[in-house]
DNA sequence: CTCAAAGATAACGTATTTATTATTGCATTT
DNA sequence: AAATGCAATAATAAATACGTTATCTTTGAG
């Protein structure tokens, strides 16, 4: 078979991330192993290992005798995981354009730019999330820390479970995307400078939005 | 029974990360699932667990066939670790120093300080790190951020491996002291920007350093 | 003598079974 | 009636057994 079949374990990683991040697996419930395994036609074991990691990635608790939890964000949360992402990805950023990139290094950053932008004009807030998260992986990769990478990877993955509640509840973000522009002349200049501090103050002002937007409704949590 | 009995995989987990620090499992070498289990006098099931635990610290990495290997950490690794550990303890600072701190909170900061101080004045190094270790520790607790807590840690860990090798070519960190005074003061004075600024130098000295040190010896990983 | 193929061995991934532990409910005693 | 203790049940933790896959070695043929 030209597929490489992957392991249960690896589909049940993806398929559990996959339900906690579609909702059906709920923040703030709790599920049995056994149950879980019923759910994806397993045995409990790989489910264990999937669990286990995920645990590590903060996605959910594990909790002898009571069964896995799914970890509901409340807004203290997503206020720490912002001010991560700001200090990482603004180091990123700096990094990004001390160490000279071609334009086709940056293609990938322009391109995720463009998408925001005809996301915004055709106001389609889902297309403009997906090339949003675009942008700021490419910009984590193109700092080139490989453990940067892997933490803004898990930061981002909760700040996208919380989105599907506030994404519609904002304005449009046009200011976003004067923002992405700035930084990523910045980055082409080699103005390592003004990479960080935009994108720093960026970083800090999309918190600043969201927690006044989580507190305004009394989102509590998720 | 008063004292809690810990479950084989907490133990499997704690003897593992002891005999990686030890060096009893060198960086670099491989371990089959079967050979650890017999080490740590359990079965491979709760060894395999805390195993992948330890992958997701970051320790050691799961190889199919082939076993576990205990990640060797090179310069470029160390440089990894060190920026990801000034930007997150910058933000530690900066925290500490707004939200205002009695003399009482600042007590543990305090004492490694005074403890690092001791340690040089009598060159035992092994204690200068350890309180070095403590007030690294404390001022991120003292940031208030959790998840910047685990994270920092997990590095630190990091750090603590190499220092092992590092810790005895290298110079009396006498400079060190002065750094750390200067924060913790600039903390108990609310001074953020300060508190910030002087501990980010402060962490970029000792990075620069480092890596100095390990191209020097032509340390290519340990 | 070299290369390829096949078989054997060893290690991991998965499953099943067994044991331990915690919680809940019921009964008994105060 | 309330509290405590015991028993039963349910869920996780651990161990062992099984199956699959990859690698290495050996043998045979070119």
């Amino acid at each position: 078979m030209s597929v490489k079949a992957l392991s249960n374990s690896q589909r049940a990683i993806q398929e559990l991330r996959a339900r906690i991040f579609s909702g059906e697996l709920a923040a703030g419930t709790d599920h049995l192993e056994s149950e879980l395994a019923d759910l994806l036609e397993m045995s409990r074991t790989p489910v264990r290992e999937a669990v286990l990691k995920l645990e590590g990635q903060g996605l959910l608790e594990l909790r002898p005798r009571k069964g896995v939890r799914i970890l509901p964000l409340s807004p203290d949360d997503m206020a720490e995981i912002y001010d991560v992402l700001t200090e990482l990805e603004s180091h990123a950023a700096e990094r990004a354009a001390t160490s000279d990139h071609d334009k086709e290094d940056l293609a990938a950053l322009a391109r995720a730019i463009e998408d925001m932008e005809a996301a915004i004009d055709s106001t389609d807030l889902d297309a403009w999330a997906e090339a949003d998260d675009r942008f700021h992986a490419e910009l984590v990769r193109l700092g080139g820390n490989s453990r940067i990478q892997g933490i803004a990877g898990m930061m981002s993955d909760q700040v996208r479970r919380a989105r599907t509640s506030t994404l519609f509840m904002r304005p449009l973000p046009t200011k976003s995307n004067k923002d992405h522009r700035t930084v990523y002349q910045a980055i082409q200049d080699g103005d390592a400078e003004t990479a960080r501090d935009c994108h720093r103050q960026h970083r800090q002002h999309a918190k600043a939005i969201l927690v006044e937007l989580l507190s305004k409704h009394r989102l509590r949590h998720l």
